[in-house]
RNA sequence: GGCCCCAUCGUCUAGUGGUUAGGACAUCGGCCUCUCACGCCGGUAACGUGGAUUCGACUUCCACUGGGGUCACCA
C-alpha cells in the first residue's frame, strides 16, 4: 500500500459549507486511518468571489472542527505554496510544456466571438450542448498585434473514451467526442479550475482525489490532462452531495450551512462530524461514533452512492447524544461561553455550575440549552408569565410557606433527605405532591419545567431555597384573585 | 435537450439470489413521574414501473419513469 496523500481544496466564498465539510471529512478520515497526509489547499482563482476574510473563515472552521491539516496555510509543507493565486508561475510552466508538446494552444478568440458562436449554436435548435470550436486549434500563425489577448486552451482529443474506476461510483466511461477545448489559463495567468486542480494535485503528489459528485463532469478532462503531461492519474472518489429536505441543492435558504453557525448554535465538532459522516456512509447499525471510531471504521466501500438529504432533527439528536457523552467538566467548559452570552460570567470549575450539569444533561441538546437551563442558579428568577399566573396564586401561598418551613429543618440539605422529609409531610397532611410541586417549581426557578424539585433545592442551597419559596408565597398572596 | 450520476419506510441507511426486509431519526400509543426531559415497551411505515435471466429476485441485465448534477475566461 503506497502512501496516502489527500487534500481538501475549498474555494473561499464566505463560509465553509457543511456539504464541503463532509467531503473534507471523508478524505481526512482516510488520511488519518492510513497515517497519510492531509493537505489543505485554497482555490482562490476566482478573484471576484475570494477574499482574505473568507480564507480565514475556512481555516477557522477547519480548526474548530478539529480537521487538522499536515500541509497547507499556516503549517507549511514542501509542496507549497498552498494558495492557488500564489502558484501562477507553476501553472505557466506547465502550460508552456503543454503548448510545447502540442497538447495546448494559444487561442485569440474574443469573448464576443464565443458569445456569438454560442448564440448561433442555439439558433440552430440542436439538442447537443454547446462546445466552442476555436479556429486557433489548427492554426500555427499568430495575430499581427503582439500584445493580443489570448487564453491557453487544451487540445482535447475527439476520438476514444476516457475511463476511470471511481472509489464510490465504480467504472465510469466518457466519450472523448463530448470533450471540448477547455481553457487552461486566462489572459492574466489565472488557471481555470480543471487546470489548477490537476497541476496542484500532480505537484502535491495527491494519490486520491475526493470531492463532491457535482465534479464528476470535470474528471474526464482532468484525466486527459494528466495523460497529456505523462503523469500518473490519481484515484478519484466522488461522493454524493448533501441535499435540502426537499431534494434541492442545500443552501442558506434551507438551513444553517456554515460551520461556524453550528458552533454558535452550541453544537459539538464531533457531533457535526458524526452526523455528516453517517449521512452517506454507514457501518452496520451503528449511529453514534466518536472521532476515533470514525477514523478506525471509515471505508470507501460503505460510502453510499445516493445523495443524502439534510435532516435537522436527526442532526440535533446526534448532537444531544454527543453532549451527553461528555463529562460534567467538559459540558461546563463548553457551556461557559454561552452563559457569558446571556450575561452570566462564571468559570468552568464553578462548583454550582458543576453541580447542575448532571440534572441538566438529559434535558439539553445544545450548549445553548444548557446555559438557558441553569441561569436561575446564578441570578434572580425571571418568572414565566403563564407559570406565574397559573401557580403563584393566593390559594397556593400557604402551601409554599409551609413547604419552606418543612424544608428549613432538613439537614443535610441534599436531595434524598429533602425528598424523604417533604414526602412524609405531604403524606401526613394528605396533600398530593403535584399540588405543591408546580408552585414551588415556579417560585424557585421561575418556570414550569425544570429538573426535579429536590435537585433544584440542593443546588440552590438552603438559604436561596427558603428565600425563593417565601418570596413566591408573598407574590402568590398578593396576586389579585380574578373576581368571579 | 446532450452528457453523467442516482433509485429500500417521511428521512439516513442495513441488505451482495432463498430474510417474518433489520436499525436509527421523525411520528403515534403506553410505562416511568413533582413538571419537562432522559429512559423503557410497543405500533404505523419501504424494495418506483415494465420486461429479461433464474427453480427462485430487493439483490443480476435492459427499458421506462422519476430525482440530481453539468453543459463558463465559476469552482
Amino acid at each position: 500500500m503506497s502512501e496516502v496523500r489527500v487534500r481538501f481544496a475549498p474555494s473561499p466564498t464566505g463560509y465553509l459549507h457543511i456539504g464541503g465539510v463532509r467531503t473534507a471529512l471523508y478524505s481526512w478520515l482516510w488520511a488519518r486511518q492510513h497515517e497519510g497526509t492531509f493537505i489543505l489547499r485554497i482555490e482562490d482563482t476566482d478573484r471576484e468571489r475570494s477574499t482574505e476574510e473568507s480564507i480565514e473563515i475556512v481555516l477557522e472552521s477547519m480548526r474548530w472542527l478539529g480537521l487538522d491539516w499536515d500541509e497547507g496555510p499556516g503549517v507549511g509543507g514542501d509542496r507549497g505554496p498552498y494558495v492557488q493565486s500564489e502558484r501562477l508561475a507553476i501553472y505557466a510552466e506547465y502550460a508552456g510544456k503543454l503548448i510545447e508538446s502540442g497538447h495546448a494552444y494559444r487561442c485569440y478568440a474574443t469573448k464576443e466571438q464565443i458569445a456569438a458562436a454560442r448564440e448561433a449554436h442555439q439558433k440552430t435548435g440542436t439538442k447537443d450542448g454547446f462546445r466552442f470550436e476555436s479556429p486557433w486549434r489548427d492554426r500555427s500563425d499568430a495575430p499581427e498585434d503582439p500584445n493580443a489577448r489570448y487564453v491557453i486552451r487544451f487540445r482535447a482529443p475527439h476520438e476514444g473514451t476516457t475511463s476511470w474506476v471511481d472509489q464510490v461510483k465504480g467504472t465510469i466511461d466518457i466519450l472523448n467526442s463530448t470533450q471540448q477545448d477547455f481553457i487552461l489559463l486566462r489572459p492574466d495567468g489565472m488557471p481555470l479550475y480543471n487546470f489548477g486542480c490537476v497541476i496542484d494535485d500532480l505537484t502535491m503528489g495527491v494519490t486520491l482525489v475526493g470531492r463532491g459528485d457535482d465534479h464528476m463532469i470535470n474528471t474526464a478532462p482532468q484525466i486527459l490532462l494528466y495523460e497529456a503531461l505523462g503523469a500518473r492519474v490519481p484515484t478519484f472518489a466522488h461522493m454524493p452531495m448533501v441535499l435540502a429536505p426537499n431534494g434541492e441543492k442545500l443552501s442558506k435558504r434551507h438551513a444553517a450551512v456554515g460551520v461556524l453557525e453550528y458552533r454558535d448554535m452550541g453544537y459539538l465538532p464531533d457531533a457535526i462530524l458524526n452526523y455528516l459522516a453517517r449521512l452517506g456512509w454507514s457501518h452496520g447499525d451503528q449511529e453514534i461514533f466518536t472521532r476515533g471510531e470514525l477514523i478506525e471504521k471509515f471505508s470507501w466501500d460503505h460510502v453510499g452512492s445516493t445523495a443524502g438529504r439534510y435532516d435537522a432533527k436527526k442532526f440535533l439528536y446526534v448532537q444531544a447524544e454527543h453532549l451527553r457523552m461528555l463529562s460534567d467538566e467538559d459540558i461546563a467548559r463548553w457551556t461557559v461561553p454561552f452563559l457569558a452570552k446571556i450575561g452570566i460570567e462564571v468559570q468552568a470549575d464553578d462548583p454550582v455550575l458543576l453541580k447542575t450539569i448532571p440534572y441538566v444533561r438529559p434535558r439539553a441538546e445544545t450548549f445553548i440549552d444548557v446555559a438557558a437551563a441553569v441561569d436561575y442558579f446564578f441570578r434572580d428568577v425571571e418568572f414565566d408569565a403563564k407559570g406565574k399566573r397559573k401557580f403563584l396564586v393566593p390559594g397556593n401561598a400557604q402551601a409554599l410557606v409551609r413547604l419552606a418551613d418543612v424544608v428549613e429543618a432538613v439537614e443535610p440539605f441534599t436531595k434524598e433527605p429533602l425528598d424523604a422529609t417533604v414526602k412524609a409531610w405531604l403524606e401526613e397532611n394528605e396533600i398530593p405532591m403535584k399540588v405543591v410541586a408546580q408552585p414551588a417549581r415556579v417560585a424557585m426557578t421561575g418556570r414550569t419545567r425544570s429538573p426535579g424539585l429536590f435537585e433544584v433545592m440542593e443546588v440552590l442551597g438552603k438559604e436561596k431555597t427558603l428565600a425563593r419559596l417565601r418570596a413566591g408565597a408573598e407574590i402568590a398572596a398578593a396576586t389579585e384573585t380574578p373576581s368571579a
